[in-house]
RNA sequence: GCGCUCUUAGCUCAGCUGGAUAGAGCAACGGCCUUCUAAGCCGUAGGUCGCAGGUUCGAAUCCUGCAGGGCGUACCA
């Protein structure tokens, strides 16, 4: 916000300069102001002087003393200038500046760093979107915390947020589930069964088998039909799915069924659409779409030569009715085994006539377990997985959050059971949440000690003057931007990352200066600080969606 | 083979859409609890940013080539 507000003055000196001729116009929009990497370069830096130089063919030094001495002229915002290094302008802000953002913080409260920059667009985030075959694993653990973050940062920049699971309970893999529970089912009673081939292995069928025969005994022994097979164990799975996401604070807006779009004709619809625009043929019985046409190398298969739909169909059908239901913007969260549909999808959104541009895939690498140093091999169908449901059992919920939030999408994982589970300073969940907790101890204790928490407004906040104070409040003042940031960005793991800056900038405060002291007036604008910090500490950690503990 | 992606400290990873002397956590080593929670702090050590070119005032960041890892490349989802 302090940025903010120096960028405009900066491009205030910039427009005075072209006034009085010392370069001209083209170097608008050009030049940057930017936090700089050391101590000692100031609060901020602008690059100005060496992008016009480059533009005016003079020598930036030249430049940067103008600058300076027109930003110099700036007393309410800027304490001083300096050039430096090839030309950077680097500026000082007015301590008073800082102080004041203990009560911008005070004013916002629960809504600072939120923002309208979303101007309430319709957005969906379609997320997790396993199919009922059994727990989620810690793949899809990984992606429902990532959806879930993305939801809420968009839902605190001002979007108007939907979140849906697409998933699909006919086809292949559910008759599979549903025989794999048929033969669990005759195991149990002890009469001969056929486990088949590719099944699920998983304890759970076993307990499904269980429920089966405590509602119908052995009645179902002659049932030619998988159906009752298939539906239990369908409705067991999701509820065990749905009982894993509420445990992480997630919930649906909506389950978006593959069948329906069945069942709607959407499915024939687009087929005949894409025919009729000239985009699909046949060829050896099955059903083509010219994807070449869309610089692909090859043309696929939409369905095939069994008349069964290949998995495209649905995904292209099933994203013109997000069109259709008015959506501006669509994110798709996907693990990066399914990246070969993103451009047959878009294709085919393209054919039809839409905007393909407000698709965006947020793909994310897997997660590798490690245990005793060694990385866990794990397959679904074999079930030798660890689900999403032991790891929170293991190491609770806001760890298994943090983790899965601490890379960013596009890197692979590494889910290291052992120091999640440990209890310890490793652990940077705990960090983190110590911050808070130690926040809290030392405003519990104020009044306790004959320091009341005055109000704000009667505090002298210049008192806040040791460098360490200044740093925690220039990282405050950040706030709203990096939320705004991570939230267009789609970047969840930006958060944690300012979270752990900040935590660390709170501890060595902690540890080298007093809040609580005999300088009362000191003591009260320290207590502010104090006030203002934790409520920036409850609002980024609610923004991600963990728990901010009062003690620890 | 082709496409996408990744390669930064011993390990796990940041690096804000081109900036100044490359950062954090863990691990290692050395210190700090009669004082607001030591789940903490301070210090030391640790680097040819995979390799080689190119673009420019300036490259970990952009382009090309090479090497290595991952994921795709189905009439599986």
């Amino acid at each position: 916000m302090i940025r903010a507000r120096l960028k405009e003055v900066v491009d205030r000196c910039f427009m005075q300069g072209v006034a009085e001729g010392k370069w001209s116009e083209a170097g608008a929009g050009k030049f940057a102001v930017e936090l700089p990497k050391h101590k000692g370069q100031g609060d901020f830096a602008t690059n100005i002087a060496l992008v016009l130089a480059g533009i005016e063919k003079k020598k930036p030094r030249d430049i940067a003393t103008i600058i300076s001495g027109m930003l110099a002229a700036e007393t309410e915002l800027v304490e001083r200038v300096e050039i430096a290094g090839p030309g950077f302008v680097n500026i000082f802000i007015q301590p008073a500046v800082w102080q004041q953002v203990v009560q911008t913080v005070y004013t916002a409260g629960e809504s600072f760093g939120r923002s309208t920059v979303g101007e309430n667009r319709k957005v969906m985030v379609e997320f997790v979107s396993a199919n009922p075959t059994g727990p989620l694993s810690i793949g899809h653990g990984r992606q429902a915390i990532l959806g879930d973050s993305i939801a809420r940062l968009l839902e605190a920049t001002g979007h108007d947020v939907f979140r849906e699971y697409y998933y699909n309970d006919a086809g292949r893999q559910m008759r599979v589930l549903g025989e794999s529970t048929r033969a669990r089912y005759l195991e149990k009673l002890g009469l001969p069964f056929e486990f088949p081939e590719d099944g699920y292995q998983g304890e759970y069928i076993m307990d499904i088998a269980q429920e089966l025969i405590d509602d119908h005994g052995d009645s179902l022994k002659d049932e030619p039909d998988v159906k009752p097979f298939k539906e239990r164990a369908e409705r067991y799975i999701f509820k065990d799915i749905s009982g894993t996401l509420s445990r992480m604070g997630i919930v649906f807006d909506n389950y978006f069924n593959e069948h329906s779009l069945y069942e709607d004709g959407h499915i024939d619809d687009v087929v005949k659409k894409l025919r009729d625009l000239g985009y699909v043929y046949e060829k050896d019985d099955a059903t083509w779409f010219k994807t070449t046409e869309f610089g692909h190398d090859q043309d696929r298969v939409i369905i095939k030569s069994s008349g069964e739909p290949t998995y495209r169909l649905p995904d292209i059908a099933y994203h013109r009715e997000k069109y259709r239901r008015n959506f501006d913007w669509m994110v798709d969260i996907f693990g990066s085994d399914h990246i070969a549909t993103i451009p047959d999808v878009k294709a085919g959104l393209k054919a039809l006539g839409y905007d393909e541009s407000k698709v965006t895939v947020v793909l994310h690498q897997f997660v590798t377990l490690t245990r005793d140093g060694k990385q866990v091999k794990m397959s679904t169908r074999k079930a030798n997985f660890v689900t999403v449901d032991e790891l929170i059992d293991m190491v609770g919920h806001d760890v298994v959050r943090f983790f899965f939030m601490m890379r960013k999408a596009d890197s692979q994982l590494e889910f290291d059971l052992e120091l999640a589970t440990k209890e310890s300073q490793e652990n940077p969940v705990y960090y983190v949440q110590y911050g808070h907790a130690r926040m809290c101890s030392i405003l519990d204790q104020a009044a306790g000690k004959g320091v009341a928490l005055a109000e704000v407004g009667d505090v002298d906040l210049t008192l806040l003057q040791e460098p360490e104070e200044m740093e925690i409040l220039r990282t405050m003042s950040q706030f709203p931007a990096m939320i705004e940031n991570a939230a267009l960005e789609l970047a969840p793991h930006k958060v944690i990352f300012y979270l752990m800056e900040l935590a660390g900038q709170f501890h060595s405060y902690y540890n080298k200066h007093k809040v609580i002291g005999e300088d009362i007036a000191l003591s009260q604008a320290r207590l502010c600080l104090v006030t203002s910090l934790r409520q920036v500490f409850r609002n980024s950690l609610a923004i991600v969606g963990l728990n901010a503990p009062e003690k620890m």
